[in-house]
DNA sequence: CAAAAATTGTGTGATAACGCACATACAAAT
DNA sequence: ATTTGTATGTGCGTTATCACACAATTTTTG
């Protein structure tokens, strides 16, 4: 079963959502619906035509691009912090990524036609969504960097830190093979670099939990990809107002599913 | 000194600004500013408060990244079929990433108080800036999948091709070493490459000057990243309407100047 | 025309990540 | 409690790319 109840949501729980003034949010509520997400959901395939936009509460959802040879690599990744399906609004109604819960949660949903008649309106909602955009736009490119630059321990530091932002407490639940898959590289690479992070004891894992243990200095190991993304995200979008006073508590534990097939490497 | 005289400019060489409807083209005409764009021009740094939408016609524009040890990697390429600066209408008013001239030419420019209040009416230029955009995230979700997943040489056809592809001619001016910063490689990464496609007779190139002698045959070589990327660009924008009659001429040489300085690599 | 600078070519050894083949350890299921 | 499956650990040879050093050209400059 997947953590938290349903009653214990709120579309407030976005901030994007959060961050609208009562008179739109009003006026798209009726049209919010709540969604489980379950790990390895696919929200939207390559190429298909997008019917929702989510707003993510409790999940996190991977944009990934699968090569042709099933090879895969994570190009942003989106929780509370944003939306899924900016091609909606953007002009495109598809993209040739693919979107995947990478963490199970819950999030909240508008049709396609809501969403783009509120976007037309040229208000708030606008206005959040493409800064939100100018925000994925930046994780985006900085994956490229980090994909050419940074070694797979320094991306695994980013990623256990940009999951981390995204969770209520401690506790990842991903395995090193969808971690894997996520970056891109071997299996063996990820228990490699992470075996590393656990024994300068910044996280410990066992069996797809990891905790972190030592926040600060996994942020000082992580390349600077990390900081750069994130203090783009601070400048461009709606602080989340409960975000820092937020005790971190152990998430629970949630059923797991297969992620995407195993990449067959060139 | 840089091809093409000024008078042979036209803002409808730029696609964006020729598929604006004739209304929305005459008003922001007499506000529109033709700039030379040679070669190595820093049109914005990172960080640093955008002035202007360019508009290319014949230049080429590369947005990059520069890494805190000084290396450097290109995001994204920007020509006729686009502009330079969406994150002014997206809500930030500059990127991390850099915006420099990879091949010399013209453009036009707005002032952002302009192309800002043009935005904001929610008409034509809004629709086709929003498309550019999503097409440029899908150009920088592949340059992220091609960094992690694809052979030097593979992206070295991927940057010809997209370059070639945004120039009159045949001839692209650039050094392996300008290349080898675009890229976010070794020089010598790039010379050995660069051999390769010369001896199967993709290309011919010295000094400099680089001359596409079979592009059928470098569409055949290139990763399926190249592809991806055109075919959405297709389906998100305007088509050139001569793009495809245009014929292919000689390119005349311009000035050089330092692209980036040599990265210190980790 | 000579000197300086820019561009490209080549060789050598180091390294990070790869593919593959298993071994081990823990969890879930019958 | 034993089996089955999932998850992680490890070793070994291979490869692409790296860093560095320098040679060989061609172009530009004084």
């Amino acid at each position: 079963m997947i953590a938290n109840s349903p009653n214990s949501n709120n579309p407030k729980q976005n901030d994007l959502l959060a961050a609208l003034p009562g008179e739109v949010f009003l006026r798209l509520l009726p049209e919010l619906e709540l969604v489980p997400m379950p790990l390895g959901w696919v929200l939207c395939e390559s190429g298909a035509k997008l019917t929702h936009v989510y707003f993510p509460t409790t999940a996190i959802v991977s944009l990934l691009y699968v090569t042709e040879d099933g090879a895969s690599a994570e190009i942003a990744m989106t929780g509370r912090d944003g939306l899924v399906g900016v091609a909606l609004f953007m002009g495109g109604d598809s993209t040739p990524s693919r979107a995947v819960v990478q963490s199970a949660g819950y999030g909240y949903r508008l049709k396609a036609s809501v969403l783009k008649r509120e976007f037309k309106l040229g208000g708030h909602l606008q206005a959040l969504a493409l800064s939100y955009t100018q925000a994925l736009i930046t994780q985006m490119a900085q994956t490229a960097v980090c994909n050419r630059h940074h070694t797979v321990e320094q991306q695994l530091c980013r990623l256990l830190l940009l999951t981390h932002d995204r969770l209520p407490g401690d506790e990842l639940v991903m395995t090193q093979e969808l971690i894997a898959n996520m970056l891109g590289v071997r299996r063996e690479g990820v228990t490699e670099a992470a075996g590393r992070l656990q024994a300068a004891g910044y996280i410990k894992y066992s069996r797809g939990h990891i905790t972190v243990l030592d926040r600060p200095r996994l942020e000082k190991h992580v390349c600077e990809c990390y900081h750069v993304v994130k203090k783009e995200c601070d400048r461009l979008l709606p602080q989340n107002p409960n975000a820092l006073q937020r005790e971190k508590e152990p998430a629970i534990t949630v059923n797991r599913h297969v992620y995407v097939e195993r990449a067959v490497r060139h």
